[in-house]
DNA sequence: GCTATATTTCGATATATGGCGAAATATGAA
DNA sequence: TTCATATTTCGCCATATATCGAAATATAGC
């Protein structure tokens, strides 16, 4: 962690906002501001390999936009806590005002899981 | 307003996010937040190559994050309207927020043309 | 201990990105 | 028209990223 506090660098903020940038990363933040879910859930819904949802999973985590407990043999991830800082709660107030209606014009998730 | 007006897809939303996610972007933006700026004047405060520059202003143009004016020879950049859609002014705000912050801690700028 | 399942780590590969300098383009000025 | 300056486009290179399958790790249950 930084020096201060709640210290925010330039390359933190490129680093949450680079996490954003790309569909399925948003995709998994959808899933999860509907809730908790574990990383298998998650490969499912994104229809990707279980390898690359962990990758993606862990660069939300990096972010801060994303936190994780484990649970015996399932890592469940949920959205990153409002109150920690650094950033990561204002980018995902942003993103998840706006994900609900970009996902409907979008055939990313490979199941309904997702989508409300 | 029209249904399909200011609709905003998840590769859209990606894109913004993408655009944002380089430090010299950002610093480039924190520039502009500060008013209109050529080219070159952009290229002096990052200090890097014009051909690098524009290439950076022709993504966060296209992420519809600035909007350029080509007066004589120069080309002016400034950043969105806020009118414009597609939620690339919610993420302005939201960066220009943090950015003021963050490039205190930061030697990303090659002069102090950027940094108030 | 052994087995099955969930997850992460490890190569490998294809594509994307950031950077530069050189060449091309555009425009104002002499 | 000719020259100088601002910008964009192009070719190239180095590095980063997204993806997979296979192997390694962790843990619950037998």
């Amino acid at each position: 962690m930084a020096k201060y506090e709640n210290e925010i660098t330039l390359e933190g903020l490129a680093e949450i906002a680079s996490a954003l940038g790309e569909p399925k990363r948003l995709m998994a933040l959808a899933m999860l501001s509907r809730g908790e879910r574990c990383l298998c859930d998650l490969t499912e819904g994104l229809g990707l390999s279980s390898s690359t949802v962990s990758n993606h999973m862990a660069i939300l985590k990096r972010a801060g936009l994303v936190e994780a407990r484990k649970d015996g043999r399932w890592m469940h991830f949920r959205l990153a806590d409002s109150s920690s800082g650094s950033g990561a709660p204002q980018a995902l107030a942003w993103v998840l005002d706006l994900l609900p209606e970009s996902i409907k014009s979008s055939t990313c998730c490979a199941k309904d899981s997702c989508c409300p």
